[in-house]
DNA sequence: GGGAAGAAAGTAATTAATTGCTTTATTTTG
DNA sequence: CAAAATAAAGCAATTAATTACTTTCTTCCC
C-alpha cells in the first residue's frame, strides 16, 4: 500500500556505499559540532538511517573513527601532495601545498577538529596513530622540499629545516585556530597568501648580492 | 576512637578553597586526559572527595567549567604580559613573551588541551567566551607590540601585521602540535627559540645598509 | 568562657537521562 | 516465498545532579 516515502532515494544500498556516505557524513558534521559528543544516532540521522542500522556496515564505533580518520589522511595527502609535485621550484611547492592545505580545510571545515580531537585523545588508539603517522610524513615532505630549496638557491642555505617544518604546520595551526575564534572559516583561503608571504620571508634567499 | 586518617588535612574546609584546589585539579587532570572525558568523580576523587560533595561548591559542571577558563585565562595573560612589560625594545618583548607562554605551557601541559577543547564546541557558552576573549586580547597586544617595534626601528616598516600576529601564535600552536604528535611536551622550551629565532627573521630589519 | 543552635561541608545512595550496542520484528527485493 | 536489509524496541553501563542524612565548624547569648 504506502508506497516508498522517500521516492528518490533507492532504500536500501551496499555496504560500500554506507559505508562511504556515513564517513562523509561524519566529516560534514564535524563541522558544526564537537567530535566527542558525536552520538551514533545523530550520525545514522544525517545518513539517513536508524541507529540501529548502522552497526551493520560498521562492526563499532571505534572502526568508524578508525575509517573517518583513514578518509581524512588519504584526502588531505593526495590533494596536497598532488599540488606540490605540479612544481619544479620548492619554494613554489611549498606554496602550492599551504595554499592547498588550507583551501581542503576550509572545503571541510570539520576536518580540524577531528585531527585536533584525535590527537587531544591520550589512548594511542588506531586513530590516533593515523593522524600521528599522517602529520609526521607531511612534516617529513616540507623537511624535504626545503632542503631541495636550498639545494636549488632559491632557499637560505643556513636555514634550520626542522624548525621551518614546525613553523610551516603552525601557520596553518594559527590560521585554523584564529577562524575558529571569529567563527568564519569561510575567510580563510582570503588570509592564507598574506601568513604564507610571511612565512617565506623567514627562510627567503635575501638577494643582497649585489656583484653586478 | 579512630583519629583523622589524613592528620594534617582538615576534612572540612572552606569553600573558596575547595574551589581553587578542584580549578588546579582539573588542570593537573587535563594533562593526562581529554577533558571532554573528565567526570565529576573523577575530578572529586583527584581532589578528594565524594562526587556529590562537589556540588556543594560548584552549583553544576558548567559553572566549574567557566571557573577553569577563568583561572587559565588569567594566569596566562598574567604571567605572560608581565614578562613582556619587562622590556623596552618590542622585539625582546615578543621574545619574552613567547618564551614566557611555551613555559608556562611546558608547566601546564593540560592547558593546550583546555583551550582547544572550548574552542572546539560550537555553542557560545561563557567558558569559550573566556577563550575567544582571552586569544583576541592576546593578538591586539601582539599586534600593538609589532607595531611599537616598527616606530623603534626595530621591526620592518612594511610588515603585515596582523599576518604577523597570526603566524605568532601559529608558532605558538605548531609548538604543542608537535609535542603533542611526539608526546614529549617536556622538550618544548628546548624546542622553542629555534621557532622563534625563524618567526623573527621574518619581520627583521635587514641591516643591508653598508653606508659606513 | 561554655554550651546550645544553626550554618557549612561532608558522605552514600538514588535519580533521570543518555550512551553504545544488541536483539527482535518488519519490510523490501529477486 | 525466502533471503537480505531495515526499523524499532530493549539492555547494561555511565553520566550529572539530587536527596536524605551525618559530621564539623562558627556564632551568639547568658
Amino acid at each position: 500500500m504506502a508506497t516508498a516515502r522517500t521516492p528518490d532515494k533507492r532504500p536500501y544500498q551496499s555496504t560500500e556505499l554506507r559505508q562511504s556516505a556515513t564517513i562523509e557524513a561524519v566529516v560534514q558534521l564535524c563541522a558544526e559540532q564537537d567530535p566527542a559528543t558525536l552520538t551514533t544516532a545523530r550520525i545514522a540521522d544525517e545518513v539517513g538511517l536508524s541507529q540501529g542500522a548502522l552497526f551493520k556496515h560498521f562492526p563499532n564505533k571505534n572502526r568508524l573513527w578508525e575509517s573517518v580518520a583513514g578518509w581524512v589522511s588519504g584526502q588531505l595527502t593526495s590533494q596536497v601532495f598532488r599540488e606540490a609535485d605540479r612544481h619544479e621550484q620548492a619554494d613554489q611547492s611549498l606554496e602550492a601545498m599551504f595554499l592547498a592545505h588550507v583551501g581542503f580545510i576550509s572545503r571541510h571545515p570539520g576536518i580540524p577538529r577531528l585531527m585536533l580531537g584525535e590527537l587531544q585523545k591520550p589512548s594511542n588508539g588506531p586513530a590516533k596513530t593515523i593522524v600521528r603517522q599522517t602529520l609526521v610524513r607531511y612534516r617529513k615532505k616540507v623537511v624535504g622540499l626545503l632542503q631541495l630549496g636550498i639545494e636549488q638557491g632559491h632557499i637560505a642555505a643556513g636555514i634550520d629545516t626542522e624548525a621551518a617544518a614546525v613553523l610551516y604546520l603552525g601557520a596553518i595551526q594559527g590560521l585554523v585556530v584564529q577562524g575558529m575564534v571569529s567563527g568564519e572559516m569561510a575567510t580563510l583561503e582570503q588570509t592564507a597568501p598574506r601568513i604564507f608571504k610571511l612565512y617565506a620571508a623567514s627562510f627567503q634567499e635575501i638577494p643582497n648580492d649585489p656583484k653586478k
